[in-house]
DNA sequence: GCAGTCCGTTTCGTTTCGAAACGGACCCGG
DNA sequence: CCGGGTCCGTTTCGAAACGAAACGGACTGC
């Protein structure tokens, strides 16, 4: 257990494959050879990656059918809950390397409109910006190391 | 160039140790001495790492001294944007693996205050959980394959 | 029986990584 | 001037991870 958030997610997901893989579960893409074929991912490494995530409580093996019994991969709430993570990658991707416009866009299901995302803060009701953020040890903090 | 910006995002950072570097050169670690002992990355991967970074225009080279000329290394614009894709791997960190609270605050530096981070809707004026997420595709799709 | 689908596992050559040694440019104290 | 000490890399080489492809098993459908 590091003692850094990020170097803990990153030891959980941080790897070339499995971030991409959960990407796809998200877009609803739930199937091993499904995976296997849009990602163009080694079917071995998939296999391992999955069963990774499984054990992490990521990602559930449910089945989809019996005889035989196949199963799919979905999001638990620990694995939907990186959605934010995901999204700030994409943003990032969006402003440095879609010179036409971002591939995708995400929008507010209930009006269409594209979404932001933002770190704010919630006395002053503004948001702020990377150079008007500190960091500070909080109280998980053991004793030396410092973080982000 | 991914016609995903997930895609394109991981391509130039998403490897085991990037992502580390620059969460150390956001907390002012600099220097490839610095680095290497922070990190425990080998020196010919931190080598790399730092070239790849730099001809990405994620990251520029500068000299702090002559005589013998030494450089450290700082977050171009580029580079500081990623920003918010590192707090939000931080904060799945908290989340999930910081048991006894984050290990590290981020706060607002004029009051104090811890940090938030949100997906919000600019017309509806409320943040937006994952679930009332959908993606479309954006201008930028040149054919086939979806995103996220 | 034979092809086709779906999900893995095994195999094996290639690439990448990691630890450590090496080297070069300097400064400093003796 | 000589032997450390610092800082930044490069080289080397065995170990680990990866990637492509073949293989196998449990079905379905014709």
């Amino acid at each position: 257990m590091p003692t850094c958030s990020i170097a803990a997610t990153l030891e959980a997901v941080g790897d070339r494959w499995t971030l991409l893989i959960l990407r796809d579960l998200f877009r609803g893409v739930r199937r091993f050879e499904a995976l296997h074929r849009d990602l163009g991912i080694a079917r071995n490494l998939l296999t391992d990656r999955l069963h990774r995530l499984v054990e992490l409580g990521i990602v559930q093996r449910v089945p989809y059918q019996e005889r035989p019994v196949r199963h799919e991969y979905r999001l638990t709430p620990k694995g939907a809950d990186l959605s934010p993570a995901l999204v700030a990658l994409m943003r990032w991707g969006d402003r440095w390397y879609a010179e036409d416009g971002p591939p995708t866009l995400l929008v507010h299901d209930q009006c269409g409109t594209p979404l932001e995302q933002a770190v704010a803060c919630p006395s002053c009701h503004t948001d702020v910006t990377p150079h008007h953020i500190r960091s500070r040890p909080g109280p998980g903090r053991l004793t030396e190391g410092a973080t982000r």
